[in-house]
DNA sequence: CCCATGATTCAACGATCATTGAAATAGTCG
DNA sequence: CGACTATTTCAATGATCGTTGAATCATGGG
């Protein structure tokens, strides 16, 4: 198409939906965390050392893609976690920020427990 | 029936079943807690003021009796909550001690989280 | 334009979940 | 014993879960 001003930036792909933080549900929380996956997801994902930069694809170690994808949905739709796309590849990072300001401490002792226990697997997420 | 040592208390109700604190796994704790029904025993058993006497009737609010036996058997099979039986009532407590010596500060977390949430029922438990 | 790549979606499956109501069990007390 | 109370168990329900594999979508590059 040949139209004037279509300056917009081609990284718009699909939103993925985010609740909002005040939305956020204890039950739905623990919920999402209920799952050795997941959990393996959120610890892999603060040991990262560089935050915000962790490739979906990092985490094929885990589980299949398509379950992956299954597993990230739960925990951005439960508030812990976020989505951002960036051309072809989806970026994933943990909601710190504003879940401790909802849940304050909560996010530290899940993480502290999960990192702990040889139960939870995890991998190491080269940025 | 007329034997000479029969000095067995009859208090010796069918034993439910508790897990060994080293058996229990983050994911299936997290798992427990993803219901507010269950967040909502939680709190009411944290704010009750006399530890381990909280009868399971004291939570008819809740849920029906068959539900709520439900919820106090997923409680407790994830190492949670203890019940304990004395004569023809039961009662339920926190694992406060075990839990905490299995994941520390997490169960503390964990309250604060449910305590502070309107979306979590919760009673006030008359001993 | 077509193809490769990264990721989500869909359809299907068996398993577990939360809930209900009725039945069983255990203990107490007349 | 027999009625009564407190609680669990059972059977049945529809809903959601975790998993798989195939299909789809979006983007970037030849």
């Amino acid at each position: 198409m040949s139209g004037a001003a279509d300056a917009i930036k081609p990284e718009v792909m699909k939103q993925l939906f985010h609740p909002e933080i005040e939305d956020v549900v204890p039950a739905d929380v623990f919920a999402a965390l209920g799952d050795p996956i997941r959990l393996g997801i959120l610890v892999s994902l603060a040991d990262c050392d560089e935050v915000d930069k962790a490739r979906c694809g990092a985490f094929t170690e885990l589980a299949s893609p398509s379950l992956l994808s299954y597993h990230f949905a739960k925990l951005r739709e439960a508030g812990i976690t976020r989505s951002r796309a960036e051309g072809t590849v989806r970026f994933l990072s943990i909601r710190r920020e504003e879940f401790n300001r909802r849940f304050p401490g909560l996010l530290d002792s899940v993480i502290e427990t999960a990192r702990r226990d040889p139960s939870v697997p995890r991998i190491k997420i080269d940025v």
